[in-house]
DNA sequence: CTTGCAGGTTACGTAGCGTCATCTAATATA
DNA sequence: TATATTAGATGACGCTACGTAACCTGCAAG
């Protein structure tokens, strides 16, 4: 069976030697063997550990909070929660690269960029109130519970729609067609937004409306016309045609 | 003119009390106005170089190293640079994605799941080692460069594609037609790969010949298939026709 | 024999705040 | 008018996840 020593796991895993003995320092990680002189050995099983402890910190999980959750969670529960949380991570990411756009846009045209743009837009974007142990399943969570605390959410879809219609908003306001390369961008987005989180088109459709009854202060949308939809909608006809 | 306390701006921006009174400690951001007790008041300018400030910090930038370049770029310059960090960050995201759920595939096929497929996943996703300063355009780095030291860079396009031909080597391993669910997926990313990145059918091709001629120890992948791109040409087809 | 390297320990430093404890001024309520 | 609450202020200490420097050890190469 083969062992390795610090310096070789480090640079294997692209992590500090000090990481390492940090982590056997507050008793994350402890090698599954130490010689006379106190020389650090891990096992491939710890190797696996680590790997574990790595996804679970890249949930920005603290770590002592991994100690106590590591040996009840399987590897494939791990890379379940750590798969949700980076499909939310994408979410966010993607309302924030049209938000940014979109202020980028405003700058360009250099009119209306008043402080009412810039708030309504980050006020949207930033909240970030979701936690990692949303990322887990419910019969996971029920365990976790009793060990920490729990949080509320915030619908991240929606902010992802807005973003969508803003673009819309956008193209319209200053002519650009469907056919543009503008529309072909929010082609491209509803048809991942569609696929990703749901299964077909009524529901989409579904989640629209539900928007647009929605009052503006909670959308941060003026209120949103027929125009916006047929845009919408003509941009797909435009250029996908799903067979 | 309005000016506003430490309270109204912190729940309007979402920052903490203590963190603007600390922005004001460091000299980061020191309200243009205190009263005879020292209450603070901010002006709009305030808020606006606050908002500055937040985008600057979400490039991961260092306080102090905000507090240097903030008054020597324009709100446009910081956005476009902005702007340029989330595409990156996305790029990295949708490869960890497609890594995370290879990972989950194979522990759900319950086969071939050695430590060798974990370690070159994990290798090729790991190594983020661009940093905010590459982000900036040409010549706003000429003049940071005086500021701050430099840094090397890696090719993230090209980890993109190759988490896209693990996707579609791990279809043709497991009988999903280019008609499946899955077979769609890989099309989206296709496309959304050309649209992002280059701006037609000629670079993508060159591109993925290109990395077809890479050694396998540079790719991470086994050697690349003619079926590989014939899968991928088949999904496009089945799914989208381009108008 | 020393030199260098890879390992070790101990201990202090860091960023960006969170979190007391304590104080003041202004306003609301009894 | 007395008091309680609120919103502000200022230290000062705490925290995470390590980086970094100082110094020691064991071993192979020159």
């Amino acid at each position: 069976m083969k062992r390795w020593t610090t310096g070789e796991v480090s640079k294997q895993r692209n992590i500090s030697v000090r990481t390492l003995r940090y982590y056997d320092q507050i008793n994350l990680l402890t090698p599954s063997f130490k010689d006379d002189n106190g020389k650090r050995y891990y096992s491939e099983d710890d190797l696996f550990t680590l790997e574990k402890i790595i996804i679970l910190k890249s949930l920005s999980l603290p770590l002592d909070n991994i100690r106590d959750i590591l040996d009840e969670l399987s590897y494939r529960q791990i890379l379940v929660s750590h798969y949700n949380y980076l499909q939310e991570e994408l979410s966010k990411l993607q309302a924030s690269i049209s938000n940014t756009t979109s202020l980028i846009h405003m700058i360009d045209l250099e009119e209306s960029f008043s402080w009412e743009h810039v708030s309504r837009l980050v006020r949207n974007s930033d909240n970030s109130s979701k936690k990692w142990i949303d990322y887990f399943q419910e019969d996971e969570r029920n365990f976790l519970q009793e060990i920490i605390p729990n949080l509320s959410n915030n619908d991240e879809i929606t902010q992802q729609y807005i973003a969508v219609l803003q673009r819309i908003e956008w193209c319209i306001k200053y002519d650009r067609k469907p056919e543009s390369d503008e529309g072909l961008d929010v082609a491209l987005k509803l048809i991942e937004l569609t696929n990703e989180n749901f299964q077909g088109d009524t529901e989409l459709m579904e989640k629209f409306w539900e928007i647009r009854k929605l009052p503006a202060e909670e959308t941060g949308l003026y209120p949103i016309s027929e125009e916006v939809l047929e845009f919408a909608e003509r941009c797909i006809e435009v250029h996908f045609k799903l067979c």
